[in-house]
DNA sequence: GCGCTTTAGTTGAGTCTTCAACTAAAGCGG
DNA sequence: CCGCTTTAGTTGAAGACTCAACTAAAGCGC
């Protein structure tokens, strides 16, 4: 067994690494502490309503909204229930998978959503894209895109 | 009461805006995935362990250290708690100031943490900067400074 | 030295997430 | 059409985090 002594982070990598995650933890957590104190809802919750939102007729099978919202199925499966429990989503069974159920965003979840939106997007342009410059917000596009292919790729 | 109209993210903003999700969200939950299986910590546990480590004498103050481990004093009294069972820190009573708590790097936890460490360091290296340009890592960490630095100044 | 405010740290309840185990239906090979 | 594997989704237990409330000691003004 042949072992290949470790490549430690030199010291630029070091402040690189501890920079972004002070600032991507930060930011999360800042956001979400805006969101539950506004609107009453934590981040990931947020971005279910408005993935079910942009779909056709307010409604996706839990798998691809777990997908698009960037969580586990088990993950979602919860904040389902809770969704639920709060009138902002419903469950259908899906007419041509029986395995299958479907997430509707009702009307009192697209309130919610539309109460909660202003100030979350008010906060992201505050806390990210304010301070940045237009070509900053390009690298970190590039950047973002860049990381999101591998991890989803390899 | 005025009111001014909501600004929305433009098709770039929000495209960059969930490129920036999808990517900073996945890197810490793959990083986290593997410390969790390789080296049975997450990677909360981890940071507060380096910090230590890092310390004079694998000593400081519980403030100081949700400090650097950009923890709240809350999760880190809990962390700590769990850190302590597992024969990684100990606290020592502070002999300056009688409210404080001291958190030692115990000899366990120095070698917990060595053996976490190798496999950590190359996940952020492949999961980041293979990923990256270096003239991409050093905009990375210029944009996170400036994020960094507008969420702790203001 | 005496109140008042601030700082240090902990705690418990409630919430969110993860992981593994599970049910049930679909898809597929022969 | 019958097993076998895969996919859809849920569940419960355990772990981790948040928030607010709390104890105790320090610092400060006078």
């Amino acid at each position: 067994m042949l072992t290949v002594m470790t490549r430690w982070l030199d010291p630029d990598e070091q402040q690189t690494w501890r920079a972004f995650l002070t600032a991507s933890r930060g930011l999360m957590e800042t956001l979400d502490r805006e969101l539950q104190r506004d609107a009453g809802m934590p981040h990931a919750y947020y971005e279910i309503l408005v993935r079910l939102s942009e779909a056709p007729n307010r409604a996706l099978r839990m798998s691809e909204l777990a997908d698009a919202a960037g969580s586990s199925r088990s993950r979602l499966s919860h904040a389902a229930t809770r969704l639920e429990a709060a009138g902002w989503i419903r469950r259908e069974d899906c007419p041509t998978d029986r395995r299958g159920q479907i997430a509707v965003l009702t009307d009192e979840g697209l309130t919610a959503l539309r109460a909660a939106a202003p100030g979350h997007v008010a906060g992201v342009r505050r806390h990210l894209f304010d301070q940045l410059s237009p070509a900053q917000v390009d690298q970190l596009r590039r950047i973002s895109e860049a990381l999101a292919d591998h991890l989803t790729g390899s």
